[in-house]
DNA sequence: TCGCAATTCGTACGCTGTACGATCAAGATA
DNA sequence: TATCTTGATCGTACAGCGTACGAATTGCGA
């Protein structure tokens, strides 16, 4: 028993049924031992979610760098789009957990990616905010439409008429966006950085 | 005693002491009434935070939009920060929710925006996705970051060593980004768009 | 074998959302 | 006026939550 497994096993949890399911009573059965054992491991459940998040953050570093800022800057960008795909509940746990090894190690990754480039400390921290507003906003967006949502009054407030473009584009061939708007956006983003250096 | 009054109720306890604030019994003490009453109006909590993202939602929406689309677009970009920054609840709640009147009044509002340009549904949908995953994530990075955080342990890490280029950043004038990194980064977007147009 | 420390965990408390049914006020009908 | 109906209020109860506390048990060094 440990920290890690603890955390392992609400990672599990989470993931399969959604982070409002993961109780320290639910962790303590799927690991077959008492509740109140948790805590001799882990000190509240904050404490057990902020080892969620180091565990999540471990997946975001990237195992080697490509070469080029650009390159390597889409890459980091990429796997913490997948990671938080696979583990939609790390939006969550980011908002009310101090950054743990994991998330200095990324933070520092990045930097190594934009290490070539000519710009002032000030610069990099201001584009990979950036980069990751876009990122976070990405994944929490993708999120909340994942999620099976009642449309059926959405249509039928269409249907009134108090929505002509809306309508009009719903009309010509389905709601769609560009397959992957990540990469789009993105795109949209470094094309510009680069241009101006 | 009213729906809209209730949900204006929560509003009132998740802007002042947070989102797990807010709960039904609480709810029913500011208002005066029996726990239950509420039910009478509100079918579930679920349904409660429903009626709280609309009313958010109607603060989203801009009184009247400015000439041009990419004033336009900025105005509504940053009507929806501003609100968030009032309600940061709202990034917890559209997580669950279902779109109301309101969110599809904001989604008219988006393409009247864009009805002067010659962009395509398609083009104009992927475009206004953009800005969104970038106010978005911008708002909850922000959320996240104004929480009263223990950054002991980042500074201890720090010490170590292990982090070069992070150390550098600190040590050369505070960890600073620009100070509206909100316009630097919709600047960002949209000069690539209006570029290519 | 003893003693101590590490580990396990049962019980209980105050919180949550809400199902159910009792209660009550007001308006409509006979 | 007496009765009936309907909408609104809400007290009680239940299952689940995080976790404080303290008792019980285990494993190990001396």
């Amino acid at each position: 028993m440990s920290r890690e497994r603890i955390a392992a096993a609400a990672i599990a949890i989470a993931d399969a049924e959604g982070f409002a399911a993961v109780s320290m009573r639910r962790i303590a059965e799927d690991l077959g031992v008492g509740t109140m054992s948790l805590y001799h491991y882990v000190k509240t459940k904050a404490d057990l979610i902020g080892a969620m998040d180091d565990a999540f953050m471990a997946e975001v570093l990237v195992p080697s760098l490509p070469e080029g800022w650009r390159a390597a800057l889409v890459a980091i960008a990429t796997r913490t789009r997948d990671a938080l795909m696979r583990h939609p509940w790390a939006l969550y746990s980011m908002l009310s957990v101090a950054p743990g090894v994991n998330a200095m190690r990324h933070f520092e990754q990045c930097l190594e990616a934009l290490a070539e480039t000519a710009l002032t400390s000030k610069e990099k921290l201001t584009l990979l905010a950036t980069v990751d507003d876009f990122v976070f906003g990405y994944a929490l967006r993708e999120a909340a439409t994942d999620k099976k949502i009642d449309f059926d009054f959405a249509r039928s407030q269409l249907a009134t008429g108090e929505y002509p473009r809306l309508a009009e584009v719903v009309r010509k061939g389905r709601v769609s966006v560009v397959s992957d708007r990540f990469q789009f956006g993105l795109r949209l983003i470094l094309d510009r950085v680069a241009q101006s250096r």
